[in-house]
DNA sequence: CGGCATACG
DNA sequence: CGTA
DNA sequence: GCCG
C-alpha cells in the first residue's frame, strides 16, 4: 500500500517521485542553463545563504532558479509540443502544475524557451545591470535588511567572474568591484597589491595564476587515471587492512558519468574507520594519503597551491563529545550501532596530471564510520538541488538528514517522539521505528541509498528512480 | 506568515 | 570566510 | 517566489 494514498503529494515529494537526467529527451539545455546563469547572478551579486544563524537570510532567487532548473530537468512533456498544441497560456498554466513553479517562474520559463532570454532578469544581468522584479520594479538592492550593508545587484557579470576564482567568494568579489573598481581577472591579475589584501596567501597567488586551467572540464582519461591511482595508493599504504580501501567517483562523475571541472573521490572501508589509534593518538587514512600522493608529485603540497584538510580527533574520544547532547537530550539506551557519527576527513586541493601536467581540482572524501557509507555517497553524490530536496523531506518527517545518518529532531509540538515508516511496501506489515529527541536512526535499517530514499517515502518506493545516480542530476 | 539543507576548519 |  |  502506498503511505500517500488518498494524500495530496507535497511539492517536495512530486520533485522526490521524478527522474533527473543529465541530457533530458525534450531539448530543454539552452533552458536550463539559462536557469543556471540566472542562479549564478543571484549567488554573484546577493552571496549564497550563509550559515550565521542570528540572521536567517536565504537567497530566494537563487534557490527558485535552483528549483526551477530542477524541475525543468524533471519534465516528463515537451514544452514545444505543449507550445504547439495550447500555445503560450496553456503551457504556462501546465507549468504551474508543476512543484515549485508559480505564475512568475512559470512565465519566464516559457519566455527563456521561447526567446532563449528573459527581458526582465537575464538580459538586464549580462548587460551588468541590476533585473526587475514580477512589478517591473528594479531590483536595485539585495533585500537583506538585517544586514544594513548594502550589495547592489549590478555588475553581475564580473562577479560571476570573480566570484568563479578558487579562494575567490561571492562576498569578496562584489567588494572588489565596489570598492576597487576590478571589474575582471584580467584586472585583478594586474593589481598585486590588492590581492595581496585579499589575505588568500599564496594559494589565492596559485589560484589566479592557473584559473583557466582550472575551470577546464577534467578529461575522461585524467579522471580514470586518478581514481585508479588514489585507489592503488591507498591499497598500498602500512594501514590496517590497507587493501579493504575502495575508492570510487562520487558528484558529477557519478551523476553524469564523466567529470566536470573537478573529480571527487569517496574512500570507503567494510570494516575500518577512516582513522586508528597509535601510542603517538589518532592516525587518519587521509593524511598518509595525502602524504604519498604528495611525494609522487601527484597533489600539490600545502605550501604551494590551494590545499584544504579537515580531519576530526574526537572520533576516538570515549565520551565521544559529539554524543553528550543526544546523552542529554536522551538518557536510554542506545543500541551500539547508532552510536557513531561524526564527520567525514575530507581533502580539497589540486592534482597534477602525470600525463599531461595540467591542473586540475580534487576532492577526496574519506567515509569515517563503515555503515555511514550509503549516507556518504547520497550526499556527496548529490545533485546540491537533491540534497536540499532530501533534507527538506528529512524535515518534513521530522529528521535530520546529513552526511552519516538520520537523527530525528524531535522538535515537534506535543511530543519529543518521532515516529519513521522504515517499511511500508506491499505484502509485509509496515515497520515502524519510535525515536527520541535527536536519537539517530539505528544503522540497520538504511544500509544502502535505497534505504535511504525508501524512509524518506515513508517506507515506500516512491523516490525509486532516483536510486539510480544518472537520475540525480537535479 | 514563517521557512527555505547541512556541515566543517 | 571559504568550501562541499 | 512558492509552500504548508
Amino acid at each position: 500500500m502506498d503511505a500517500t494514498a488518498g494524500k495530496e503529494l507535497t511539492a517536495v515529494e512530486q520533485m522526490l517521485c521524478k527522474a533527473f537526467p543529465d541530457v533530458g529527451p525534450f531539448g530543454t539545455s539552452a533552458l536550463e542553463k539559462a536557469l543556471r546563469k540566472l542562479e549564478k547572478f543571484e549567488l554573484a551579486c546577493q552571496g549564497d545563504d550563509w550559515a550565521d544563524p542570528e540572521c536567517k537570510a536565504t537567497n530566494t532567487e537563487a534557490l527558485q532558479y535552483a528549483r526551477a532548473r530542477a524541475v525543468v530537468k524533471g519534465l516528463s512533456w515537451s514544452l514545444r509540443e505543449s507550445l504547439q498544441a495550447r500555445g503560450r497560456t496553456g503551457t504556462i498554466e501546465r507549468l504551474m502544475e508543476e512543484p515549485f513553479l508559480g505564475k512568475s517562474n512559470a512565465t519566464k520559463i516559457v519566455e527563456i524557451f521561447q526567446t532563449g532570454t528573459c527581458q526582465r532578469t537575464l538580459a538586464r544581468f549580462e548587460r551588468g545591470e541590476a533585473p526587475l522584479d514580477s512589478e517591473g520594479n528594479v531590483r536595485m538592492w539585495a533585500h537583506r535588511h538585517e544586514h544594513k550593508a548594502t550589495r547592489p545587484m549590478t555588475d553581475g557579470p564580473a562577479k560571476v567572474e570573480l566570484s568563479s576564482v578558487l579562494c575567490i567568494s561571492a562576498m569578496t568579489a562584489i567588494k572588489l568591484v565596489h570598492e576597487r573598481n576590478i571589474r575582471s581577472i584580467a584586472q585583478l591579475r594586474d593589481r598585486p597589491e590588492i590581492v595581496r589584501e585579499l589575505h588568500g596567501g599564496h594559494r589565492l597567488d596559485h589560484s589566479l595564476r592557473f584559473h583557466e586551467q582550472l575551470q577546464e572540464p577534467v578529461p575522461a582519461e585524467d579522471a580514470c587515471e586518478m581514481l585508479k591511482t588514489v585507489r592503488e595508493t591507498v591499497r598500498a599504504l602500512r594501514v590496517p587492512r590497507a587493501a579493504g580501501w575502495h575508492a570510487e567517483l562520487v558528484g558529477g562523475g557519478r551523476t553524469r558519468g564523466r567529470a566536470g571541472h573537478d573529480v571527487d573521490i569517496l574512500l570507503w572501508h567494510k570494516e575500518e574507520m577512516a582513522s586508528f589509534l597509535s601510542s603517538q593518538g589518532p592516525v587518519f587514512v587521509l593524511d598518509i594519503l595525502l602524504g604519498v600522493l604528495v611525494e609522487q608529485g601527484r597533489v600539490l603540497p600545502k605550501g604551494e597551491a590551494y590545499f584544504s584538510r579537515k580531519c576530526v580527533a574526537s572520533r576516538h574520544d570515549d565520551p565521544r563529545p559529539y554524543l553528550r547532547q543526544i546523552h542529554m537530550a536522551q538518557e536510554s539506551s542506545k543500541g551500539f550501532e547508532n552510536l557513531q557519527y561524526d564527520h567525514h576527513d575530507k581533502f580539497f586541493g589540486i592534482w597534477r596530471s602525470a600525463r599531461t601536467g595540467k591542473l586540475h581540482r580534487i576532492d577526496l572524501v574519506v567515509c569515517s564510520h563503515p555503515e555511514e557509507l550509503p549516507f556518504a555517497r547520497l550526499a556527496w553524490t548529490g545533485t546540491r538541488t537533491l540534497n536540499r530536496l532530501m533534507r527538506l523531506r528529512a524535515i518534513d518527517l521530522g529528521l535530520y538528514l546529513g552526511a552519516h545518518c538520520f537523527v530525528a529532531r524531535g522538535d515537534r509540538e506535543g511530543t519529543t517522539e518521532t515516529k519513521v515508516v522504515v517499511d511500508a511496501q506491499a505484502g509485509r506489515p509496515p515497520e515502524v521505528i519510535t525515536l527520541g529527541k535527536l536519537e539517530p536512526l539505528p544503522f540497520k535499517y538504511v544500509q544502502s541509498e535505497e534505504d535511504i530514499l525508501r524512509v524518506l517515502a515513508c517506507g515506500t518506493n516512491a523516490f525509486a528512480k532516483l536510486v539510480d545516480p544518472t537520475n540525480r542530476n537535479a
